[in-house]
DNA sequence: TCGTTAACCTACCGATGTTAAGTTACTTAG
DNA sequence: CTAAGTAACTTAACATCGGTAGGTTAACGA
């Protein structure tokens, strides 16, 4: 017993597993680094050690389903992207307009950057070394609603209301702004932020004042809606 | 020597300080932490061991000039705030126009940030606990240009050529959107993000399109206008 | 019943931030 | 000129970190 981890393990794992349902302690660090990553903050300030202790194994056995610390956040992250790809997508459900879509995904979005900062931060506000060799972009901007956006806004495109721009661009714009309200006012608290709802509805003011034409024609009355290549 | 630092110490520094200049010694490893943080990336990635072989000292030396780690990275930055606000502070040199100011200090905001990614990462994509319980916020603003825009949004303002919104409120939605912008590049380089100045050009199109009206008068030559849409 | 091996554990490594307890050498009072 | 006082360091060590080497236990198939 040299490891220090003789705190009272809060699991309530029995024993060691069966053969063949390894797979259980894997799923269990994971959602043992999600909680403390979602209580102390961050990456950093989570251990092997505490994972371990809080999933009742000792340290060493995270190393039989992960290589890394890095890969135990990671898959932690993975599952979290997809959780807040479900907060947006029941943000949009039911809204038939592009523009009321991208504006509800835009408050669901920074709502859950201030409701969940850590997790948010992880998910988010990491850095580049964190991520494996094969991360793969393209499911996580799948995952993160991002190419909803995407849709949404060649959408408007597509139907004249899109003032300038590449879609692409425009999306990624989109994401950046609402990403750069959330990102500073969780890296500075300390600044006199005005209320996340303000902020956020001056952005949308802002955006929409420039990015789209001011005369909105009815749907569907012009050119075809989705067809770009 | 139980310490590892044995490389060769690649610092001039002769030896010993004189008595009363100790203070030497506190430059100099703000110094060494800023080459290292430019040289490294992140705070996490330099050690007090680091900067003490850079230096020229063993690692305890120097907790005699700071009481963490923190507060040397913390001093490192004070210091990179004054150099950042003074690259903006030239960028916005001798522009009379506030738009024009306004977008130079963009433009110069961004490139620094991705010309110096490692020293952006440090001072504005940093988590709270970094700061020291007495951080001033003001002063912070203050050196990192934020007044200089503030005070620009308000001239617009106040010649009538700011459509939507609160000066204020507009100031921390600018700076959010291209800080937003920076981040989301140096945290996620393998999203296939357009040029950044294009980026930066659609951004000042859309939000001057937004929240600038679309008569710009001649400079000084129209009282307040205010129209809408 | 017995060998194989998945699923763990014990013991340890080097590196990290940090502290305790010296040691050296400049300054200055006497 | 000397010797105490002390600023400016160093040596040695601490606890904790991520990670590894190698042993132990127990579920299963033959």
């Amino acid at each position: 017993m040299t490891d220090t981890e003789t705190g009272a393990a809060p699991s309530t794992r029995p024993g060691r597993a069966k053969r063949g349902e390894g797979e259980l302690l894997r799923e269990e660090i994971v959602e043992a680094a999600i909680d403390l990553l979602a209580s102390t903050g961050t990456a950093e300030r989570i251990t092997i050690r505490n994972i371990a202790e809080q999933v009742g194994v000792t340290s060493p056995s995270i190393y039989l389903h992960f290589a890394s610390k890095n890969d135990v956040i990671f898959a932690a992250c993975e599952r979290l992207w997809q959780d807040f790809g479900q907060v947006l997508a029941e943000a949009r459900a039911g809204l038939n307009d592009p523009l009321e879509r991208m504006q509800a995904c835009g408050t669901a979005y920074l709502h859950f950057a201030l409701d969940r900062p850590a997790l948010y931060r992880v998910l988010f506000m990491s850095q580049p070394v964190d991520q494996p060799e094969d991360f793969d972009v393209q499911a996580l901007l799948d995952n993160v609603g991002f190419l909803q956006l995407f849709d949404d806004v060649r959408e408007l495109h597509d139907s004249g209301r899109l003032r300038v721009g590449d879609p692409l661009d425009v999306s990624l714009l989109l994401w950046s702004s609402v990403h750069g309200v959330a990102s500073l006012i969780l890296d500075h608290p300390k600044i006199p932020w005005p209320e996340p709802n303000r902020t956020l509805n001056l952005l949308f003011e802002a955006l929409a004042g420039g990015l789209v034409t001011h005369s909105v024609p009815p749907e569907g009355e012009r050119g075809p809606l989705r067809s770009s290549g």
